[in-house]
Formats: C-alpha cells, sequence, structure tokens
DNA sequence: TAAGATATTGACCGAACGTTCAGTATAGAA
DNA sequence: TTCTATACTGAACGTTCGGTCAATATCTTA
C-alpha cells in the first residue's frame, strides 16, 4: 500500500464520516458540499475526485451504514435469549449508532422530493424491504417462540418501523440517556401495551 | 363586506389552501413560491402582498390548521366512552385529516434546519409542548378510569407522540384505507401489546 | 532526477429559490 | 367622471448550492 493510497483512503474516510455526521444531524438537502469540506479541511473539488455527486455519497453511506448495522446486530444476536431481549437489544443499537438510521430522516426526504434518481429510488425501496424483513423475522421468532401473540406480522412490522422512526425524530435533540430510556419503554409498550389488562 | 375585501379573502385562501397541500405533500423547503403560485393561478408578488414571507406564510397554516384540528376533536371527543375509543378516534382523525397534521413532516425541517427565525422556533416549541400536553390528558384520563395501568405518563405521551409521527412517515404513500388499518393496528398495539400475556 | 500518475485546490458556472419593486388594473369614494 | 386605496403582475435581484475545470502540488516509478 503507498502513502499516497493511504493518505487518499484517510481522506475519503475523513469526508464519508464528516459527511454522514451532518446528513443525520441536519438531513440531505439542508447539508451542504460546502459544509461537508468545511468540516474536513479539504475543498469542493476533492471532495468530486472522490465521490460521483452528492447523490452519490449519500447512497455510498447508506450502504456503508447498513452493512455495519448488520455486521454489529449479527454479533449482538446471539446473546439475546429470548424474543423480547432481542427486541431490547434491537433499541438499544438503534439508540446507540447514532440515534438513527440514515433510512430514518435523510433518506425520507429522497422519497418525497421528486428529484431523485432511478438508482437511488431502487436502491431506497431496497432497504424498505430489507427493514420490513428484519422487523418480520423478528417479530415470527417472538410468535415461534410463543412468546408472542398469533398476529398480521407484516401490519406488525410496519408499526414497528414506524415507531422506530418517530422514535429517532422525537429523541434527535435529547441526550443518549433520555433516548434509551424513552426507547426501552416504546419497546415496553409495544411488547405489553398499556392496557389494564387484555382483551382475551 | 365589499366585493374587493370578499375577493381578496378568497384569494388569501386559495393561496393558503395551495400551500398547505403543497407543504403536506413535500415539506418546506421541497416547495417553491413558485409551485404555489402555479397551483392557485396568481402571481408570486401576490402571495407576497397577503403573507410577509414563506416562513410567514408557513407559520399561518400552523396556527390554523392546529385550531381547526382540535375543534374538529372537541366536537367528536364527547361521542367515545372508554379512553381505548378515544384513542381509536384519535388515530381515525389523524389519518382523515389530510393523513398527518403539518408538525409531523413540514415542522421538522424547521427543527433540525438552522435558518430558523426566534418567532418561529418559539411558536413550534409551544407546539410541540401543546401536542405532548394533549396526550397526556388522554393517558390520564385512561388511568384515572382504571383502563390503563399506572405508568411513567410523560414517557407514554413521548412514545405516543413518536408513535404518531412515525405513522405518519411510513403512510405517506399509502391510500385512506390501508393507513387507517396501520393505525388501527398501532393503536391496538400500543394499547394491548403483542406479548401473549402481560407480566404481573 | 525526470516523467507521469495521482491528489488537491478554489475560482467559476448555471440553475433554482425567496424576495422586491415599479408599474398596471380595478373597485369604491368624492 | 376623477381620484385613491387596494389588489395584482412579472421582470429582476441577490444569494445559495451542486457541480466543473484548469492549474498546481505531491508522490511513485523508471
Amino acid at each position: 500500500m503507498n502513502k499516497k493510497q493511504i493518505q487518499s483512503g484517510q481522506t475519503r474516510r475523513k469526508i464519508a464520516d464528516a459527511a454522514r455526521h451532518l446528513f443525520v444531524q441536519k438531513g440531505y438537502k439542508a447539508t451542504s458540499i460546502e459544509e461537508i469540506t468545511a468540516a474536513t479541511g479539504s475543498s469542493k473539488g476533492n471532495l468530486y475526485y472522490h465521490f460521483k455527486s452528492k447523490e452519490g455519497l449519500f447512497l455510498y453511506l447508506l450502504d456503508e451504514w447498513d452493512r455495519d448495522w448488520i455486521a454489529k446486530w449479527r454479533e449482538k444476536e446471539h446473546l439475546y435469549t429470548t424474543a423480547a431481549e432481542k427486541m431490547y437489544g434491537f433499541a438499544e443499537q438503534m439508540v446507540r449508532e447514532d440515534l438513527n438510521h440514515p433510512l430514518t430522516k435523510a433518506a425520507d426526504e429522497f422519497f418525497i422530493g421528486d428529484d431523485k434518481t432511478c438508482e437511488v429510488e431502487d436502491r431506497l425501496a431496497e432497504m424498505v424491504s430489507e427493514h420490513l424483513s428484519f422487523n418480520r423475522t423478528l417479530i415470527q421468532q417472538g410468535i415461534d417462540s410463543g412468546e408472542f401473540r398469533e398476529n398480521d406480522i407484516q401490519g406488525l412490522a410496519l408499526v414497528l418501523e414506524a415507531l422506530v422512526i418517530g422514535l429517532s425524530q422525537v429523541s434527535r435533540r435529547a441526550d443518549l440517556t433520555q433516548a434509551l430510556q424513552t426507547y426501552r419503554l416504546a419497546i415496553e409498550v409495544f411488547l405489553h401495551g398499556i392496557a389494564a389488562r387484555p382483551e382475551t
């Protein structure tokens, strides 16, 4: 590995990290290329040397982030025995990994905005379905083990997704402790509800 | 009332309606003044004759929408007897009133964007606390009537808010029937959870 | 060390957007 | 009818932003 290649890789990393941080914090549109380069100390042209476009940079981050997230989850998953524990673990990872998944806020802008490329559109649709599939598996496991009631799994996966998206928005300006507490309470509610006794 | 004053009022209404529709559909930033005027048939200058600025227009819509929402709720509230029914009614109104509250998406951009005026910031903070207060009341009523378990009310209000925000995002591209179904399921889960039996 | 590949710079471009303003049309007052 | 306040128009302005490019610096290789 060259000295040049190493430094080039470091630059790429620095840009990606700064961009991810800003996208999460401010959203996609509200984050300008100039802000990203200002945060890295390098120049605008250099960013365009390493990444094709703003969209390309964002897409790169989406892929990277998703890979990391799944990898971290696979590491921890076997530590949890019950499906309920997995749910709490799931929530905790959501909070600790920068308080939200890129899908949550920044990607949502893409869904609504009308200026999205086909490539981006496809990739996002894919990620959403991956997300829902992840949630379905989580719920299915609980049903199989007898922990959860038989129910509309696809619907529940959507509700869980909604809960997670909403939580990340509500918690964006909260500190880690508060966020963790809210997430845990939310999962508790998701599992047990707030009604005094379940209808049988 | 003059003929002129009437027409002026109608223009104002037409602009406000078109703007609300677009803001809800596309978000705040993604909606341009030009689009709004194109949808009304009147001119850019005319919009600025009736409203101070884009922000001012948005603020006007927030106030108006909030008033309408609360008024409609007060109309229906007495029809529901149990707190659980109120929850479902709450969800239904959320869906029917254009699939979301302006707070949900467009206003969220303000929270994150750094270009907000103090006036807007204050008004939004006020509205959030009103929202949470509304949720608290709803939950408190259920506890008082013995329907809901005693619990961290402020936390639950936040979770409910997160759920509602998330639902509106997840349902934005769904039709009314689907959305209603998802919202109902979500409230069901919020009330009863998904666990096979509650921990006692 | 010379030549060439690679990495970085920052001025610049065109498009989009919010906002302004000089000017026009119209309804009611005199 | 004439005058005036109100309602409305659309070209133009200043700014912001994503993206480009010719020039330059830095490192590798021969």
